[in-house]
RNA sequence: GGAGAGAUGGCUGAGCGGUUGAAAGCACCGGUCUUGAAAACCGGCAAAGGGGCAACUCUUUCCUGGGUUCGAAUCCCAGUCUCUCCGCCA
């Protein structure tokens, strides 16, 4: 969310900055709504200090005028509330700007390639798909997940469940033990305000899926990503200059209803209500905001190099990065199956975006109180690197070759084949 | 599910209708002392919002939302959360 106060200083650019994305944000009303919200304001400190003052001065004879004050002020805070949570709900649905760096672009077709790594494995049979591969392993069983819960789960069973999990604990040691992070086992349900803190709400409710408590208890949902929780763990927060970066690192299962989605990636496990991902979210000084976002993404890379799996590195347009985000490195894992590259993690700084709507700040060297920069990237998603490892390493007669990094998390297992 | 206790500033913790934004201690910052440090002593130290070029000033905030009152951290009602005991349970 942004800082009114700054918008105000220089209302023009901020709009100029905000409509390098594709939004639909009524300006206008908002500077009209500030405008009335202040007046409404000042009206009310008037009177509110008008009765302060009588009611110190414990003069009898002015108690009944008080008591007529009220009554007014009744009346203009009822106002003022009112135009504060319209002003409120226009504000939360301004999306983050984008950094100067980002390119602006319509959609992902105009994110640009950064650079390529690794080397794209050449087959001398046609490489079969991910879910081809699982179900001729019987690893993967989709059409059980159907049976017992329904469209886009999976159940992952034998070498390929260890697979899964050597992943995941074998990205989770390499984030704790050479990158500096925290290790963390969070909840896996957020708060309504929580999922406010980090953009999940008000706009994009309909990815999340709620979970019914009991009758009129708050809203709770179980979360879309690690970031929603770790990232909030600094909310309300004022943190000591002495305890930045703050580096966190959970593996969660993931949950998202991915509404509008439908009809893509139907098949195998790519696009699933429920997958696994390493998190990464870091809570950083303001101007160390863009380092530490180069420095993530190495770490997200640095998975993908020790898997030795072929990846490119996008940088994201200004059409295509997220409501949070002020600039996105995409990573993108080979398939050959699909003779492309796929999303494999995305790497985002959110400048101050997500401290302000979570009040998360700390005292700078000058010792000002100010909001925090926050970031967060997949490092990786699990699912995705289950299937990038099928894929990449998928042998002549349907084994797969464990890459060796895994070993050591797979009681040695070389290779992964049936019976 | 039953029965109690509680929620106050970065933390601990007093206050229980009228200069209380809130005692005290710790932490933190500045100073004196010291060769330096520690100790001791002195001083400072909440946030949000509004107005002002600024110095500054005003308002709000003692879990949240209502109510009583000229006036509430303090009284009343509702809710949320936390803790303890009993029950149940992975």
């Amino acid at each position: 969310m942004h800082n009114l106060k700054e918008i105000r200083k220089d209302f023009d650019a901020f709009k100029k900055s905000v409509e390098r994305r594709p939004v639909d944000v009524n300006f206008d009303l908002l500077k009209k709504l500030d405008k009335e919200n202040r007046d409404f304001i000042q009206k009310k400190e008037n009177l509110e200090k008008e009765k302060k003052d009588i009611s110190k001065s414990k003069d009898e004879s002015l108690f009944k005028k008080s008591k007529e004050i009220s009554k007014k002020l009744d009346e203009i805070i009822e106002e003022q509330k009112k135009t504060k949570s319209e002003l409120d709900l226009i504000l939360s649905n301004i999306p983050n700007i984008p950094h100067s760096d980002v390119p602006d672009g319509k959609d992902e077709n105009d994110n640009v390639e950064i650079s390529k790594s690794g080397k794209i494995p050449n087959f001398d049979f046609k490489p079969k798909a991910h879910y081809e591969i699982g179900e001729k392993l019987k690893m993967l069983d989709f059409d059980l997940a159907t049976k017992t819960t329904g469209s886009r789960f999976v159940f992952v069973k034998d070498q390929l469940a260890l697979l899964e999990r050597a992943l995941s604990n074998f990205m989770l040691d390499n984030h704790i033990n050479k990158n500096g992070y925290q290790e963390i086992s969070p909840p896996l349900i957020a708060s309504e305000n929580t999922m406010f803190g980090t953009g999940q709400l008000p706009k994009f409710e309909n990815d999340q899926f709620e979970i019914k408590f009991e009758e009129g208890s708050d809203k709770k949902f179980l979360i879309p990503t690690a970031e929603v929780i770790l990232t909030n763990m600094v909310k309300d927060k004022i943190i000591d200059l002495k305890d930045l970066p703050i580096r966190l690192v959970a593996s969660t299962p993931c949950f998202r209803k991915e509404a509008g989605s439908y009809g893509k990636d139907t098949k195998g496990m790519i696009r699933q209500h429920q997958f696994h991902k390493v998190e990464l979210v870091s809570i950083v000084e303001n101007d160390k905001c863009l380092d530490e976002l180069e420095r993530m993404t190495n770490c997200a890379t640095g998975i993908l190099d020790d898997l030795k799996l072929p990846y490119r590195k996008m940088i994201l347009c200004t059409g295509d990065i997220g409501f949070s985000a002020e600039k996105t490195y995409d990573l993108e894992v080979w398939l050959p199956s699909e003779n492309k590259y796929r999303e494999i993690s995305s790497c985002s700084s959110c400048s101050t975006f997500q401290s302000v709507r979570m009040k998360t700040r700390y005292k700078n060297h000058n010792k000002e109180i100010v909001s925090a920069s926050t970031l967060n990237g997949s490092g990786l998603a699990v699912g995705r690197a289950l299937i990038a490892v099928l894929e990449n390493y998928q042998q002549k007669d349907g084994s797969i070759i464990v890459p060796e990094v895994l070993r050591p998390y797979m009681n040695n297992l070389e290779k992964i084949s049936s019976n």
